[in-house]
RNA sequence: UGGGGUGUGGUGUAAUUGGUAACACAGCAGUUUCUGGUACUGUCAUUCGGGGUUCGAGUCCCUGCACCCCAGCCA
């Protein structure tokens, strides 16, 4: 199987629209763009292609690709956002150098802009309410009214406008609005608001400034004012396309106006990603945090154990189109599992132990257990991972799913009289088993074959299983975090139209009796390691006594058992 | 209701721009295996519906249909 590095990428309509620029000279050959986040919230997967999308085309082009942080709403915004997406952009593989812009070191021009467009006769001051603006703005079909102060003179206008900025207005009392057209079949075209008053303090500027831009009226300005050529964004702003083209008419560039390219934003089935819903997960508790390893967040998934370069081999895989569409959670698990198979070291951990004791283990002179090691690889899929010893005695701890009193067609682990293969160790056959008063096996008893030690029979007789087991008297104790999916229908709200009606009230299993073999004690916070047989696990940030299970290993016997 | 956008297997993305549907995930059936993992092999669609142009259409034309976005002083 070709290495995710290896897998080809398609090409995408973004690509060969830079293609088509560069050949026709539009830009000069130049490709710019840039990722302009909102520091309101934590970055989740979405953004993670938005990331790969804009710094992808920047650097297969040779152009650059700058963070800039569109923080133009005060009343949302915050310095802890700005931290940790600009820490989180780096886990992601794609560190910034140096400092990263901002909007709102642009307002000063933006205002001067704004002036100009009023000069021109295209900005007025309309001190009607919200209420009233959008009443007059008219529907899909519908005309518009125009504001009674959409004539007034340029001066009056300005002198309001300055009033603005100088704070002389209430909050909410006044906006500076684009003159435009009121019967735009495009509602976006229909005066939009330019300036709004707010009293608030901003994460960089303060007090500095009483009214602030809008979106519309600042994103595309500050493309033009460092010099993007390829303004990528998602799909819901297609309709913005026409009013970003409108303004950058306007005014007098240092470059060449931007353009703006939509494509369709990233959905995964079982996934919320919009910032209202995943912020209500934190404040409600049913998360534990941004960074809880069930929350599709970048420090979520870093927690849970996700390589940041599976999420971006992920991104480049799906592809960039304008369809809307929502790709299967499985398919992301799969570019982690891919992953994890070549780096992660193998380790036998038990999570729900099963007692087992070797009826005929041999005991030493001091009428002891006799403790013998084991070699077991690191990494059968690595081999410069080495090995490791692993100690085996007469009573260890096999997983309870290992044994089954009655077994069922195609079941090939322990059960009464079967023989089975305990990994790197010995053949064991299951001679009896004991139960507590409700009939749950407590313990099995087993005879080893000595001729078997390291794991194979010299008369060449096989096994149809080989099961992972963890030497009771060595091992070291852990709790376990399972997880399942955060949302338990593939498009959470799709039945009842609340995503919160979709929540999985399983989603986490907190396992604590876990019996880990004793290398585990050793293995570093963030570090992810295969449990054999049972999956991918994720140390806990504060070390090994808690381990968050990233993904399963595909699991067939799991498959026989849905289908019978 | 006006405008804009999008329809290719179960899912997502491709198709040398009119030349006989590819890749991945999922599924199914096998091979290998000291992880029921990994790896490997095979199998699984005629492109939203209906017309038309053409030797030839997923690509062009006509016409329906479905879904998504837009009426924040959010981004």
């Amino acid at each position: 199987m070709p290495r995710p590095d290896e897998l080809p990428t398609a090409t995408n309509f973004v690509r060969e629209l830079v293609i088509a620029d560069n050949e026709s000279g539009t830009f000069g050959g130049r490709v710019q763009t840039r990722f302009p986040p909102e520091p309101n919230g934590y970055l989740h997967i979405g953004h993670a292609k938005a990331i790969t999308v804009d710094f992808g085309i920047a650097a297969e082009f040779d152009g650059v690709c700058n963070l800039r942080f569109d923080d133009t709403n005060p009343d949302t915004e915050d310095t802890s956002y700005v931290d940790g997406i600009i820490a989180d952009l780096a886990w992601l593989g794609f560190p910034i150098e140096g400092e990263p812009l901002y909007a709102s070191d642009y307002f000063e021009q933006l205002y001067d802009w704004a002036e100009l467009l009023i000069t021109k006769g295209l900005a007025y001051v309309d001190e009607q309410d919200g209420e009233t603006i959008s009443a007059q703005r008219g529907g899909y079909g519908n005309a518009g009214i125009e504001s009674p102060h959409r004539s007034r003179p340029v001066d009056e206008n300005l002198d309001l406008f300055r009033k603005m900025r100088a704070g002389e207005f209430g909050e909410g009392s006044a906006v500076l609005r684009a003159k435009i057209d009121m019967q735009h079949e495009n509602m976006q075209l229909r005066d939009p608001v330019m300036y709004r008053i707010r009293g608030v303090h901003h994460h960089r500027t303060g007090a500095l400034w009483n009214i602030y831009p809008t979106y519309d009226w600042a994103h595309g300005q500050s493309d033009a004012i460092e010099g993007v050529t390829h303004s990528l964004c998602t799909l819901e702003f297609d309709s913005h396309r026409a009013l970003y083209d409108w303004y950058l008419a306007q005014l007098p560039l240092p470059f060449e106006a931007p353009r703006q390219t939509e494509f369709a934003r990233l959905e995964l089935t079982h996934t919320v990603t919009s910032k209202r819903r995943l912020a209500k997960l934190v404040e409600d508790g049913t998360v534990d945090g941004w960074d809880d390893p069930r929350m599709p967040t970048l420090r979520g998934l870093r927690r849970r154990g996700y390589p940041a370069s599976a999420i971006r081999e992920f991104c480049n895989f799906i592809g960039v189109s304008r369809t809307n569409s929502r790709h299967q959670i499985e398919l992301l698990e799969s570019f982690v599992r891919t992953e994890l198979n070549r780096t992660a070291l193998r380790r036998m951990a038990v999570l729900r132990p099963l007692k087992v004791v070797v009826t005929d283990w041999p005991t030493d002179a001091a009428g002891e257990p006799v403790v013998e090691m084991v070699e077991l690889a690191n990494n059968p899929e690595n081999p410069d991972d080495g090995t490791r010893m692993v100690p085996f005695s007469g009573v260890f701890h096999i997983e309870q799913d290992d044994f089954m009193a009655e077994p069922p067609p195609k079941y090939f682990r322990l059960s009464p009289g079967r023989e089975v293969r305990l990994r790197g160790a010995y053949f064991v056959t299951a001679t009896g088993f004991d139960t507590d008063g409700d009939g749950n096996v407590v313990e099995v008893q087993v005879v080893h074959d000595p001729e078997t030690r390291g794991g194979n029979a010299p008369d060449g007789r096989k096994v149809k299983s080989t099961m992972h087991w963890v030497s009771a008297a060595h091992a070291v104790d852990a709790t376990v975090a399972l997880y399942d999916r955060l949302f338990s229908a593939e498009i959470p709200g799709e039945a009842t139209g609340e995503a919160f009606d979709d929540l999985n009230a399983d989603s986490r299993e907190v396992l604590t009796g876990a019996k880990l073999e004793p290398a585990l004690a050793d293995a570093r916070p963030g570090q992810v390691v295969q449990f054999e047989r049972l999956g991918y696990f994720a140390v806990d940030t504060d070390g090994p006594a808690l381990f968050h299970r990233t993904v399963g290993l595909r699991d067939e016997w799991a498959n026989i058992q849905k289908r019978s």
